[in-house]
DNA sequence: ATTCTGACA
DNA sequence: TGTCAGCA
């Protein structure tokens, strides 16, 4: 059939068909004249490419997904943590503006007040915005889970996994049919410990292969692409949040945001597990680090400088601003548990 | 009458 | 994406 008609029985235009293959999304025959030409089978395709634009995708990124057709589901994945990012900007700059709009007074407005807003409101984009993986999480997913059991030479950042994993799942108390994050969920051995609870879990993953590897292993977790700066559910949708030795990929700045970012979407009354490598308080800080260059222990060192080991006392502060009830535990020098509940 | 390409909004 | 011109 011929353009036109292609182009009324997809509800769509000409103009538009002629735009994809453009783009290089599909290539349909061309008779002696130059007339496009379409089949069942390139109707097919452009209804799909239509359905791809309809949830806002790119052309490049339809393009991609249509060269992996196994890998719709990631793609879309990858769509919804855009669309989330996009929604939570606007939000931003609606509050921004309600506050704006708050600091009108009789005197007309104080063009400070605008203006030191609206630099808030730019660095808390450019955060959420800037977050880059530095650790090649898709190129460690595939053997992640063998490289927790090996010990570090000199420094083992695993040490006490299991125990700390097992002491979230007991502060959480996980109760049949609630809902609950795991953030930065990795293989998913956290997040996978509460749905024999009878919980839904949600695990966030700013790696596809980390997704693709937790959904093998954990066909029963429902596995979202995000990450802290912009999580990928709705405000207020989950009983309790988790999050396991992945705090620390977020800079001390960006740890401020993505505890405010947990705050919107947990219910009243939840609750939050964050366990991870961190030190109990600045001094200790100094007393740890100074302690493993004493020992000239440099593995120690570059892991810790490497990333972002947040102050405990920091996190704590955090949270009783939000409101919550905080409790800390401790497993050794560099691993801490914060427990706090949304009042 | 319909489509095509290319330019421009 | 829409629209318009100039052609085949």
């Amino acid at each position: 059939m011929k353009i036109k008609e292609a182009a009324n029985r997809l509800n769509t235009t000409p103009r538009t068909i002629r735009f994809y293959e453009e783009k290089g999304l599909i290539q349909p025959d061309k008779g002696e004249n130059d007339y496009r030409s379409y089949n069942e089978h390139h109707l097919w395709k452009l209804q799909t490419i239509l359905s791809l634009r309809e949830v806002g995708m790119s052309t490049q990124q339809i393009k991609h997904t249509l060269q992996n057709e196994e890998e719709v589901e990631c793609y879309l994945n990858v769509q919804r943590s855009a669309l989330y990012e996009q929604w939570l900007e606007i939000k931003d700059m609606i509050g921004t503006i309600d506050q704006m709009l708050d600091k009108s007074t009789d005197e007309g407005f104080v063009k400070e007040d605008i203006f030191a807003l609206a630099d808030q409101l730019k660095n808390v984009k450019e955060k959420r915005k800037g977050w880059q993986d530095q650790w090649d999480f898709n190129g460690q997913a595939r053997d992640y889970d063998k490289s927790l059991k090996m010990n570090g030479y000199r420094f083992n950042v695993h040490e006490h996994y299991e125990e700390a994993l097992e002491k979230a799942v007991e502060v959480v108390q996980p109760k049949e049919g609630e809902k609950g994050v795991d953030i930065g969920i990795g293989t998913g051995n956290l997040g996978s410990q509460f749905t024999p609870k009878g919980a839904c879990i949600i695990g966030v993953d700013q790696s596809d292969e980390m997704l693709s590897v937790c959904k093998e292993k954990h066909p029963q977790i429902d596995v979202r692409h995000g990450h802290f700066l912009a999580l990928p559910v709705m405000d207020g949708e989950v009983d309790f949040i988790t999050t396991s030795y992945a705090l620390h990929h977020v800079t001390e700045e960006e740890k401020e945001l993505a505890l405010r970012e947990m705050d919107r979407i947990l219910k009243p009354n939840g609750r939050i597990a964050i366990v991870d490598l961190m030190f109990a308080d600045q001094h200790d800080r100094e007393c740890v680090v100074g302690d493993f260059k004493d020992a000239g222990n440099q593995e120690a060192i570059f892991a810790i400088e490497d990333e972002y080991y947040a102050n405990r006392s920091n996190l704590v502060a955090w949270f009783e601003q939000l409101g919550y009830k905080v409790h800390t535990h401790s497993f050794n020098n560099i691993l801490h548990m914060v427990y706090a509940e949304k009042q």
